[in-house]
RNA sequence: GUCCCCAUCGUCUAGAGGCCCAGGACACCGCCCUUUCACGGCGGCAACGGGGGUUCGAAUCCCCCUGGGGACGCCA
């Protein structure tokens, strides 16, 4: 059978790493089988879902490149066939009118607490046919009262539920809207999903689900309960561990398939492979090799993936982020032959792209004021004929490129009979305004003559004041 | 409280009875490379939660304890 997996993210929380996580789990496990990934939002909490994060899940698969095969389908969008079904589990007896009142339930679960008992619904509707005049009455599943489930699991092998310690769920409110895990049935059904993969939270929910799918006669998909992602410090993630949406992540300047190679890591492995294109990851990756024990999320680590990945990319594809995260800190770069060398000489040393273009400003305006310690330690008195030597090279050079820039500053060194760095150094602050920058034939070679020249000039005028 | 899940360096992990006085990666610390910062190279620090079994032999199998997580909603 043709495998069909889905992620089912739900809009009442902006979606995070962790959610990202089992999507790219399903969407793997779909390429590599040439099965089918359908997207599906559960909306039914309508108080609690926002259109912010139904955009955040949409925009965020889109920037990730984990394109659904069928879908986005709501949930919102299928209350006619949800109620259908109600009504056939209703007549068929697979589902009673309970008439309880909330207050009821409230003293039902602190009685049960109290005797130091699992809270849960007792059933007392169960085999009633009368109705409660005055109560809207809410729909309940009837779970088997006997025997037990078991969940075969593909990353935690078999997980047995005694039916005794489920209760007769509800699934439909009091006003008639289905209630979550009666909806996830019917999708998965209707959808001939094969493949459930999601997290470890829903192990518990799943025992309830197999026995609605089986009271409608259909088997139950195989299912793969993936940990759980905890925070830096060992904690459940919250928005208290900073990143909540996963785009905070692109205005980070991560690239998507750095994210995506994290997080793929998290639980799995493939020998002592760290570093994986997408194209490796849909080849390699297995869900069935997936670790049982929930991941801490390491900041550092993903931050290393990303230079690595970002030290890997087209020049064109960082030029255009580059550029974006320029934007943002406003500046307007049209030169993408320019960006590139940007990019290309500054790979090496960023993290992110966000810091890329932080450390770029230089090149496309000019700086308030020095580095003080830059500037006290070389913009000197000593400095200045190295300078003013450069100046005038530098003023008819040609061509203009890293190489000649190079071999004119050590034609410089020579003739002053000082070592590269007297002069290199200097320049750097010159130009840059810190002691730090690509290479400084490189940076001069970007920065352009004229901005070059001007600069010099200001360092020279600084020096003179300084003095 | 009840039920379910989990347990190797600080973190991510390798390890499916002898190859392990436990390997790789991030972070951290040295050294090297070097015009700065990085990248890269080399080296270092650092773990099988505890107790019982099984076995000639256990990180690997079983049991208990401890610790962590999840679920127990007319939330998803």
């Amino acid at each position: 059978m043709a495998v069909r997996t889905r992620f089912a993210p739900s809009p009442t929380g902006l979606l995070h790493i962790g959610g990202v996580r089992t999507a790219l789990f399903c969407w793997l496990y779909a390429r590599r089988h040439s099965g089918t990934f359908i997207l599906r939002v559960e909306d039914t909490d309508r108080e609690r879902s926002t259109d912010e994060a139904v955009k955040v899940i949409l925009d965020g698969m889109d920037w990730l490149g984990l394109k659904p095969d069928e879908g986005p389908f709501f949930q919102t969008q299928r209350m006619d066939r949800y109620r259908a079904v109600i009504e056939q589990m209703l007549r068929e007896g697979k589902a009673y009118r309970c008439y309880c009142t909330k207050e009821e339930l409230e003293a039902l679960r602190t009685e049960q607490l109290a005797r130091k008992e699992k809270p849960r619904y007792d059933g007392r509707w169960r085999d009633r046919t009368d109705a409660r005049p005055g109560v809207d009455p809410v729909i309940r599943f009837k779970n088997p009262l006997d025997g037990a489930v078991v969940v075969e699991d593909v990353i935690h092998g078999p997980v047995t539920f005694d039916n005794r310690e489920l209760d007769d769920l509800i699934i439909a409110r009091a006003d008639g809207s289905p209630t979550y895990n009666f909806c996830v049935v019917v999708d998965d059904m209707d959808m001939n999903v094969t493949h459930v993969i999601r997290g470890d939270d829903h192990l518990n929910n799943t025992p309830r689900q197999m026995n609605m799918l089986r009271a409608l006669g259909v088997t139950p998909p195989v299912y793969a309960h993936v940990p759980m992602i905890l925070g830096p410090d060992g904690a459940k993630l919250s928005k208290r561990h900073g990143a909540v949406s996963v785009l905070e992540y692109r205005e980070e300047g991560f690239l998507p398939e750095a994210l995506l190679n994290y997080l793929v890591r998290l639980g799995w492995s493939h020998g002592d492979q760290e570093i994986f294109t997408l194209a490796e990851m849909e080849q390699l990756f297995d869900i069935n090799d997936v670790n049982k024990s929930a991941s801490a999320f390491n900041p550092e680590k993903l931050q290393w993936l990303n230079q690595q990945h970002m030290m890997r990319a087209s020049l064109r594809d960082l030029a255009v982020q580059l550029q974006w995260q320029l934007a943002r800190l406003g500046v307007d770069a049209e030169n993408l032959e320019q960006l590139e060398g940007i990019a290309a000489a500054q790979r090496e040393r960023s993290k992110t792209l966000r810091e890329m273009a932080q450390a770029s400003l230089f090149f496309f305006r000019d700086f308030d004021r020095y580095d003080e310690k830059a500037a006290r330690k070389n913009l000197t008195a000593e400095a200045k004929p190295g300078l003013a030597a450069v100046r005038a090279e530098i003023e008819k050079l040609t061509p203009w490129n890293a190489a000649s820039i190079h071999a004119t500053l050590e034609a410089v060194c020579a003739r002053l009979g000082v070592g590269l760095g007297k002069v290199a150094q200097p320049l750097r602050v010159a130009v840059s305004g810190g002691a730090v920058s690509p290479p400084i034939d490189a940076t001069v070679a970007l920065l352009g003559r004229d901005l070059t020249l001007a600069r010099i000039e200001r360092a020279l005028a600084y020096i003179g004041q300084a003095q």
